[in-house]
DNA sequence: GGGTCCGATCAAGATTCGATGAAGACCCAG
DNA sequence: CTGGGTCTTCATCGAATCTTGATCGGACCC
């Protein structure tokens, strides 16, 4: 089943870990530090509420978890686990891939918790890209110190792309990312966006320094130059 | 019961402490000083009111009550327990969590009960952008030293701003802050407030000094100039 | 070498979004 | 109860932005 998942995840362009049991889970969660953890309940050793508990203790990281039971949901919800999202087996690889996609559109958890009368640290940093900076929380860019003024659109395909800076991303996937999942329409309106981006960033079609076009696939982030 | 709501309460951020008792909830409570303290009715040990009354002579912390019947809570008012709030059972966590939430816009009993000169400590350090300074606890707004006369609801959305000033707070993050959870209505009401907090602080839609408007996603706190 | 596919680019219309003014509802103090 | 201040809704305008369609040129395949 993990070998299943992580196979999915890999062909997406993630870096996965897995680990088998629950401690090894958290310890591994601690090194790596990853952006998404995918929890399967029924871990031996922890529990993956438990699991959960404990990662949340250090990570603000996505949490999707792998239940049984559709009410096991509920129970986990009024439990307060934390996690992000869950999932019922069995189930389709793509929609968890599509969840999980999804789910980095929303606002960290640590972006969001605005308890009254606490100034929230602003735990995430933002995306270095060689000279250039992405700040996701307050949606500014910056090459070589100076501001880059993007417009929403812009900048969500910019930040899509710098999430996973290893991987190429389909047209459909940065549609997905930015604009959400019931899109009708033309992908070929990522291309303009992209167009833009690179203008704004001094990236023609010969010299991609940030943008890389993958011919017949889609778009990567470059690392500058 | 209390692992629930503990639970959703670090959900949102919150430290939380337990007690499963009378007794050692009061020794709690004098130990870690908290911002609000959850008070379960039939409670071993002592009883709720008894708890409430003890708490109170050391602290000035939100008490929210829990209680099981209705006619229970005029009971309690008319013996002066000296609650917040009051909340029955059996009750949907995400609506105790919006008394909590809504109890804490409120100003503390210290800040009203100005009796006899008595000034409390000021532990809370005001906000200071550029040459604005945002008292959170006098809900004071001085501007180049000059006091501004902002409205209740303009000094929350500015203060809700200012709290985190490199982030961009949608409009729904704002009414959240401002209004509370269970809004509904128009957005743009927002919009409104924005307005006149930046006619009072001098800014223009040019010229966002403060306010600055992220088009597509909401506001942001600039920092001046 | 020729054809085809794909991406880059441009321009224009459509759409969304935010600023603003004004009017009514509401609340609180006197 | 009355008046002033405040909050909220509503409608409008102008501009920023998005989206589409067409065209162009190069890359790839045969």
């Amino acid at each position: 089943m993990a070998e299943l998942v992580a196979g999915y995840l890999r062909r997406d362009g993630y870096e996965v870990h897995l680990a088998f049991d629950g401690p090894t889970g958290v310890a591994s969660a601690r090194e790596v530090d990853p952006d998404v953890i995918v929890l399967d309940l029924g871990l031996p050793g922890l529990d993956g509420v438990e699991v959960c508990r404990r990662v949340r203790t250090f990570s603000d990281c996505y949490v999707v978890m792998l239940t049984a039971r559709t009410d096991e949901i509920d129970t986990l919800i009024g439990l307060s686990v934390g996690a992000d999202d869950y999932v019922t087996k069995p189930f389709r690889p793509r929609e968890l891939m599509a969840r999980i996609t999804a789910m980095q559109r929303r606002p960290r958890r640590a972006a969001t918790a605005t308890v009254a009368g606490s100034v929230a640290d602003e735990t995430v940093p933002p995306i270095l890209v060689g000279p250039l900076r992405i700040d996701l929380v307050g949606r500014e860019v910056e090459l070589d110190g100076d501001p880059v003024g993007l417009t929403r659109t812009e900048f969500d395909v910019l930040a899509a792309l710098a999430r996973r800076p290893l991987a190429v991303l389909t047209r459909r996937q940065l549609i997905e990312a930015v604009w959400g999942e019931r899109w009708v329409g033309d992908e070929h309106l990522v291309d303009v966006h992209v167009l833009h981006v690179r203008q704004k960033l001094g990236d023609t079609a010969d010299a991609q320094r940030f943008v890389r076009t993958v011919r017949g696939v889609g778009y990567r982030m470059g690392t500058g130059e």
